[in-house]
DNA sequence: AGCTGTTTTAAACGTATGTTTGAAACACTT
DNA sequence: AAGTGTTTCAAACATACGTTTAAAACAGCT
């Protein structure tokens, strides 16, 4: 175990790759192409393409979830017990995801981070990479629950099958957008004249979810 | 020009195998397999797999949208220049595509046309299918700008760009939903014991909108 | 029946993919 | 400097794909 430079760049290389043409329409030549590594180092350093797959899933969620823990402890520790306000546990997710790129040392190209992992997300969930989903559920999945206690606080009027419904409508109406946010934020600026980034669609977004969430 | 079996065949073994596997993901092999058809009948009857993936979305819309213009001219003229109420404007699409659903003549293997149209929908928006985006905008896109009229009349409290990303927020939230609505509905069933159907996940979806949407 | 245009079929084509291989290049300790 | 484990590299491998082809089967008409 030495030298991570070519693991890295296959990753930064993937990364963007899958999130603009899709697991399967992206080849293991165009990424190591870009990443100007050579063909096999994918194998040799990940195993197959599947276990890059998961491995950028990885990169991005042991950051966030770690960050998202340090938050999940602040927060229920400041609460102390009360009933906690659901927009601040709504903007709990987006802060900690872009304070989380902000802490990873990133190479200029690769801001918008979230942007794409939102996309690989969309990706994993409507296309048939079922291995994805069940690598996140498994590797995941506390840190998830843990979330969702708070989210359940936040609501006691709602019952449990509603809330399960309009949670799942959150969760489309964010992954949906931050999966086109380029697309959405470029369409906004021309119409608009109206500067826009990634911060500010979640403005726009998140009282859209709380209204939702609670009517 | 005489049967038309073999096509309709393929269309709807593609219609299905491409909502569970994605586009790239299903090869023509698969498609004719399950068809029961010759491999080159594929080529034959739709030229390329592009071209068959853009008629399994004509297939569906066509009928969507013809029963949309019908819906469209009773709304509007029994509105009288009123203005229209959001809920109702919403829960207009839904209902047209339940009509045009079941106006269509069905195999009965072939229920969940909705479900699977709109994951269609999700992958086609998020893979990188761009051809699919393009045709869609040039052969729908009267339709749709006529519908938006009602939208804006509907909300006139709106500014045009709060308008604009709120309705994106309803389209994720609504094909997101509708993608994974089959996995999602046996969940609730699983979970709360409660029968569901789609027509349900609409009942519930149309409030969580209206109440985002007016914010 | 015989002709004509349409549809189906089995086979092949060319290309692109993920993966494997074995040798070369490298880094590091002794 | 020799030796050892790690990483890179060009080349090849096997497989799967979308598409094409040319012959066969079929249909409808005179």
């Amino acid at each position: 175990m030495a030298n991570k430079e070519t693991a890295k760049a296959i990753l930064n290389a993937a990364e963007e790759l899958f999130s603009e043409k899709g697991f399967a329409e992206t080849s293991l030549r165009n990424i190591t192409t870009k990443a100007g590594v050579n063909l096999a180092a994918v194998n040799y350093h990940f195993g197959s393409k599947k276990e890059l797959i998961q491995a950028v899933f990885a990169r991005f969620l042991n950051t966030f979830c770690q960050q998202l823990e340090e938050t999940l402890d602040q927060f229920e520790q400041q609460l102390g017990g009360e009933t906690p306000d659901l927009n601040a546990v709504l903007m709990m997710l987006p802060a900690t995801a872009l304070q989380s790129e902000n802490k990873t040392e990133l190479d200029d190209d690769h801001r918008h981070r979230l942007g794409i992992f939102m996309r690989l997300l969309g990706l994993a969930y409507n296309q048939g990479q079922g291995h994805v989903r069940k690598f996140l559920k498994q590797e995941y999945g506390t840190v998830f629950n843990r979330y969702m206690v708070l989210v359940t606080a936040a609501s006691p009027q709602l019952s449990n099958e509603d809330r399960f419904w309009r949670i799942h409508f959150m969760l489309g109406a964010t992954v949906f957008t931050l999966s086109g946010a380029d697309a959405l934020i470029a369409m906004a600026e021309h119409e608009f004249g109206i500067d826009a980034d990634i911060s500010g669609v979640f403005n726009k977004l998140i009282p859209f979810l709380g209204a939702g969430f609670q009517a």
